[in-house]
DNA sequence: TAGATTGTTAATCGATTAACAATC
DNA sequence: TAGATTGTTAATCGATTAACAATC
């Protein structure tokens, strides 16, 4: 039974599973049921066949799941298979590291270009993306619309960026300043990653236990 | 009343409140309600009473709760105040970028050595953190433990060096790798940084909305 | 066919929200 | 004092787990 509105719970377990199906048929393993999919990931079985079945029936009874097309099917879920287009604005130390180390095309994206203020920086060059200067991006963005923006600008700037890229038809935000932005525009989906909240979470756990 | 055992969820969000409250005292704010300090971040009155409540009683009825007090006490719940120690393992683009921005001593840590295996990194200095070679860890942690560790190497090297340095004595990991690291050891806890699961998260939103 | 395992419904558990007496 | 707001108990809601008929 499909599901309406899938809980974002579900939603933050499906990369897991994209991961370990991927890591399965790395292994060479070609079936699989929820029972031992639970087990190696710590789950239980019935919690994997109920988020499996807010999507569609994937598996077959007394056989459990093909790992490909499982693994496809999840990837199709999540995205993974649509091109999708973004553009990184802020190249400090953190988005050159992203540019150089992260597999974007592994997650189904393209990363069309990269924006900056810093003269020392527009112009270069990052693992074949070209950095552009941040006062054209209207005009780029005009010629070659993308799906998400990658914030790795300081703090300061962030909210403002964000505004301006939003009305420039920007939906996606994969935000790296430590901070909670929104939008008026309910479209438009902020998933941040803040780094001192994972740390803070591990400090109060060494710490109380 | 005081909780013997504090839920995930409620732990995920003490840095937020840390966040806000911090925010909230950089305006000059000097007391809140429950009532205010919800609508501010999104929540219930209800929720952020309960939250507190695990830890202690921090307001007044009739008056709400002192803003820095209750910043101090959120703080030393996290662990904000013990001057935690750690070490980066794993000096590339990304390890590189966090000893260069993160602000590890508003978290309460002190970062005393960063380890690399490549002879082009070890013997520099980055951000005053001297990069040490990794054949040394050992001799080096016996006289120098630290709490936790940043890893920041490639997958494959990454439980190793984990299993490694749980060895040593050290309890906590920030883990950078796509990879669930685990051990045998119960204390000795992971915290991971998923970028991609992140991404997809994102990507889902976008092409589901 | 018999055994295995699904998808789904029902039961349980835990987390969030509402309500309110206590009290500053 | 009267109004405001807490901490906590009770009610609700949602998510996880268990059970099982359906079926490969």
């Amino acid at each position: 039974m499909r599901k309406e509105n899938i809980s974002d719970a579900v939603i933050r377990r499906l990369p897991r599973y994209y991961r370990q199906l991927s890591d399965l048929r790395a292994r060479g393993i070609t079936r699989i049921s929820s029972l031992s999919l639970g087990r190696e990931m710590g789950i239980t079985a019935s919690q994997i066949r109920q988020d499996f079945s807010c999507f569609g029936e994937f598996g077959q009874q007394g056989y459990g799941y093909h790992v490909r097309e499982l693994c496809e099917e999840i990837g199709r879920i999540l995205g993974v298979d649509r091109d999708h287009h973004l553009i990184l604005v802020g190249v400090g130390h953190l988005g050159h590291a992203l540019l150089q180390n992260f597999p974007f095309a592994k997650c189904g994206f393209s990363v069309d270009a990269a924006f900056d203020t810093a003269p020392a920086v527009v112009g270069c060059t990052v693992n074949g993306v070209a950095v552009r200067d941040m006062d054209d991006v209207d005009e780029w963005l005009r010629g070659n619309p993308v799906d998400v923006a990658v914030l790795t600008v300081p703090r300061g700037a962030a909210q403002d960026v964000a505004d301006r890229l939003i009305s420039l038809g920007v939906r996606g935000f994969w935000n790296f300043t430590n901070l909670e932005l929104d939008s008026t525009h309910p479209e438009v989906k902020f998933e941040n990653i803040h780094f001192s909240d994972s740390l803070l979470t591990l400090s109060y756990r060494i710490a109380n236990d």
